[in-house]
DNA sequence: GGTCTAACTAAAACACGTTTTAGTTTTGTT
DNA sequence: AACAAAACTAAAACGTGTTTTAGTTAGACC
């Protein structure tokens, strides 16, 4: 590797660590590329010239999280259905732990368009839950007529969706939790042996009672602040 | 009512039919508050003082549709756990024949962050499925452990993702409809009664087997337009 | 009829993401 | 050492959504 390549990698290294300083940051949950390339002494053009957008910068932060994730998770003991219900707990004390940092991420991978980063951020994590279903069936937990790829896409696309609510402000962390368990709950009772069925249900019911009514939203006062821009 | 009122209402209309108008026009999925206002011909200022945001509007164009919506669903004969099909079916047919519109219209419901206005819009369609699912405990086809407001929350939201999922670009509206159903399915079959559960399986399975694997991802060319703006 | 006021207009302005342009370093190669 | 190519910079520009300002119009009220 030349020193070409080197001195790129260390911009981009710098610009990476800069970006996520500034998504850490509370109170300020949006940071402009402008400040991005003044903080990290950079112009404003090298960003777009190195990852090409502000998304794709984002995205970068977050990729050196997905070890940390995977290291967090490895270390609760799996026993049967309890890897999903830790994975969704684990998830939760990471974004407990530095909110505005996992909102942006996680509004930034939802905004953006571009396939390659979206999927860049979902297929690990699909592969992930996809073992976990494949290790459930082996287990002969989950019948064995279930797709694993099919049946994570939807327990994962279940858990995304509440991430997003987090992220978006429309449900609270623990709320974020109960939903999401519940929902991975229900996804896999429809699809356990009769043999595990039962106490799932169980836990989903029990999950449930902490439910919040639907429509009983988050009174947050809406300050009116600057909208979004929408397409 | 004075006149005063009248006129404001006439031009509410008026903004709200020409956003509707530029929203339905193919390949322009995006259109601008300032050819919105050029077209409807007023000034540009006057969207805002009378909706507050694009999304506002936005919002409001789409309010007209839920009507439309009930109406082409309840036009279906709906038996047992047929209902949330063709929930799904009935929402892809008006999909279909205008796909710009709902895209355009999914989008700006997804990327605000106003909780009046999101609200605005779930709660209507929670409220729908909250009585399905009410009715269909009544029926016995549901244990009665469960929470109607909850288990309508859980399946609203993976619908309502898929729509996103839709509306992103990401996957076809035929694959959106599987996977909404596959969702559905699960997670009806997940606390139906034994009487219906078997049957709702076999259904869910036959789903299963329509489903792309996931990661192959519409091979879009993603030809490097503009960026949506992240935050 | 005269005046007050809300509604509207036109136009400029702001901040943002992003792109472009043109000039300047830095690096690898001959 | 000289050159070519790539990387980077600074600054302007573009098109957004949105807000502001100042001025005008039209209904409401006495």
């Amino acid at each position: 590797m030349g020193k070409r390549e080197i001195n790129r990698d260390e911009k981009r290294q710098l610009i990476v660590t800069t970006a996520r300083h500034l998504m850490q940051l509370r109170d300020v949950s949006d940071f402009s590329m402008r400040t991005l390339a003044e903080v990290a002494g950079v112009s404003s053009a090298t960003p777009y010239a190195l990852f090409g957008s502000k998304q794709a910068v984002i995205a970068a932060v977050m990729d050196n999280d997905f070890a940390d994730f995977m290291a967090a998770l490895t270390a609760e003991p799996n026993r049967g259905f309890d890897v999903f219900f830790s994975l969704v707990d684990v998830t939760a004390a990471l974004f407990e732990k530095n909110p505005s940092y996992y909102r942006t991420g996680a509004q930034a991978i939802q905004a953006t368009t571009d396939q390659t980063l979206s999927s860049h951020f979902s297929l690990p994590r699909h592969g992930l839950l996809k073992d976990l279903v494949s290790d459930a069936i082996e287990r002969g937990e989950i019948c064995h007529q279930i797709n694993p790829d099919s049946l994570a896409l939807n327990l994962g696309h279940q858990f995304y969706g509440w991430i997003q609510a987090w992220a978006k402000g429309n449900i609270t962390l623990p709320d974020m939790v109960a939903r999401a368990q519940y929902g991975l709950g229900l996804g896999l009772a429809a699809v356990a042996t009769e043999a595990s069925r039962a106490q799932l249900l169980e836990q989903v019911v029990a999950i449930q009672a902490t439910l919040p009514e639907a429509g009983v939203l988050k009174t947050k006062p809406t300050p009116n602040k600057k909208q979004e821009a929408v397409s």
